[in-house]
DNA sequence: GTCATTCACTAGAACGTTCTAGGGGACGAG
DNA sequence: CTCGTCCCCTAGAACGTTCTAGTGAATGAC
């Protein structure tokens, strides 16, 4: 037998039981189970005893309902976005050390931004934690009138006062990749971009100027791209029938890369030794052995700590200091880069 | 200007402001907000008025607090599992027009199962969707013993009584896959299976009795996989090795899939001339382009649908027929599978 | 012996809602 | 005119917790 619940459904054991049944008040209950300061060491130990007996839960929302502070941490995500994903594990991993709840909330099919954001509301969260919002500056600006916001990895210049800025150095990426490919001897470097995705702006200037740094600004191509494999195969495409065919292709991420890598492996087009490809994100497919993928690694790690650290220095009333967060991005090198032959 | 909230920070609006500047009591304000009966139009539409004026939310917390029902549905997901997102999409398109809320409680690294269940426990869920769950049948049957839980994509005979199971008939969609390729006359048909992996059981089953029932028992191959394009790789390469050498194969997913075709592709065997492929899921990777792979589909939305419908008919009270809810797969026919040559 | 201090504990208000019970007024039926 | 109904509305309790303001006893300082 396991431990018998002793109330078997609808109405669930309250403070108030757990106090009747150790003989003490309700307050000196919610003391023990707060673990405050305030109560004998045996006493303590009966409540709990108690409250294990009964099965006693703390009701989280009458919890919140009366303390001041509710420590929750409201987080809007999309569910298409594995990089959201990854950013979710980074902010749980920083939140709850640091005594602050997460309450999640989907962007999904006909659950809009809006929608999503006023649930959170609705929870009382004290702050919130956007991942790449799309709504437009002044939106997220009226919301930073209510409580503190922070936007991870859409950069917003100066069109939203009040809304925090966490974001991946893109146009910093960009270079790394062009840097490393011109170091192997590639001039030809063409780009497949991310079309109006964010961030991709930033990544196409962080290639050009790289480009120009490095005297190759008329061999500057930047191909229409978008943010999936089918875009990146387009790419693709529309690079081997050019003349001269580069030698190496930045892609706007990994995805993207991948349709890349498809299309040239169809074309027998060998890889490194044909057309260096580069990606970005260093996602769990780049590190897959058979892909292989020398990449632009975003610091997904970072990304989170600074994007909870803000939310929570903002709520705790340090002052923080101006301007966005930028996170310096990694490249990482792998298979499918090599010098031109 | 936009419209000023009027409260800066710190202490949102509340009934009682809404009340007092509409000048009813708050009772009544509350039947407005909550578009109960028992209000005039006149008055109705001044509570609302009051209420954009002030920028007034309701306080979800405190309306569950005091309601007896909350509807609100909690629900555990893998961060990992893209899968999942595809199911959360439907839950949310399920639930919500049915007046319940969604409560998300991610499984992440370092937060396990039981931690993600008990802060939904603690936000007064009425029932319990896990999906994918790991934990031991009878710790889901303690779960059960507190309020509805429902199972999904996880097969549990009989060994957690109460729990709900939602789950597609995995058996079928291989057979159904076997089937296939027999009627394009394939009779060397190899499986990579999904080793632990939830379903693979059956999967193996549903390829082993259908290669029998067309007399091919002798030409069953099963061969150790897993859940990654690295483990469709892995078992790729032993194929091409085999003699003789099978002439389709049937991955355990669409991942596993995606790693069968680019070794496959690798190694200049045509698809499908050379080898036949079929996956599992119909994820977005099999529905690329340049992938085009015939695949068994998951009925997701059904799936979300049964799940959300389940847990609510328990809130209800009403009868469930008994047993699991098994969903039929659907095999969706694409471009890596044709005759042998 | 008196006073302050600390400690373990309690009564009751408070949080922001919804619910229960009921109070007036208008209206129609008898 | 009286009664019953219906409609609009309100007062006040309730939900499960935490917080404020204490109470009484024990301890220690002088």
């Amino acid at each position: 037998m396991q431990p018998t619940p002793a109330v078997p459904h609808g109405k669930r054991p309250t403070l108030a039981d757990v106090a009747a049944r150790a003989g003490v008040s309700t307050a000196l209950a919610s003391i023990v189970m707060r673990d405050a300061k305030g109560a004998g060491a045996a006493t303590r130990e009966r409540v709990l005893q108690a409250a294990r007996e009964i099965g006693y839960r703390p009701d989280a929302r009458a919890r919140l309902l009366r303390s001041h502070r509710s420590h929750l941490l409201g987080v809007r995500f999309g569910l298409q976005h594995p990089f959201h994903s990854d950013l979710l594990e980074g902010i749980y991993a920083v939140a709850e050390p640091a005594g602050y709840q997460i309450a999640l909330s989907a962007v999904a099919a006909g659950r809009g931004e809006q929608r999503a954001t006023d649930t959170l509301l609705a929870d009382r969260c004290e702050a919130l934690i956007l991942l790449g919002p799309q709504a437009p500056a002044a939106r997220l600006a009226e919301l930073a009138a209510q409580l503190p916001v922070v936007s991870v990895a859409r950069r917003l210049r100066g069109a939203a006062p009040g809304v925090e800025v966490v974001r991946t150095a893109d146009d910093e990426g960009a270079r790394q990749a062009v840097d490393h490919l011109v170091a192997l001897g590639h001039r030809d470097i063409a780009h497949i971009d991310g079309g109006r995705a964010p961030g991709a702006a930033d990544r196409r200037r962080g290639y050009r100027t790289a480009m120009s740094r490095h005297g190759l600004a008329d061999r500057v191509r930047v191909l229409p791209g978008g943010l999936t494999e089918e875009d990146g195969a387009a790419g693709a495409r529309a690079l081997l029938d050019a003349a001269p065919r580069p030698t190496a292709v930045l892609a706007f991420n990994d995805r993207s890369a991948t349709g890349v890598l498809d299309t040239l492996l169809r074309a027998r087009v060998p890889v490194p030794d044909g057309i260096s490809v580069v990606g970005f994100d260093d996602s769990h497919l780049a590190r897959l052995a058979h892909i292989d993928l020398t990449t632009v690694g975003q610091d997904i790690p970072r990304l989170a700590e600074l994007a909870v650290g803000r939310a929570i220095a903002r709520l705790e009333g340090e002052r923080i200091p101006d301007g966005e967060a930028v996170v310096a991005p990694r490249l990482v090198v792998r298979g499918t880069t090599a010098g031109p032959v």
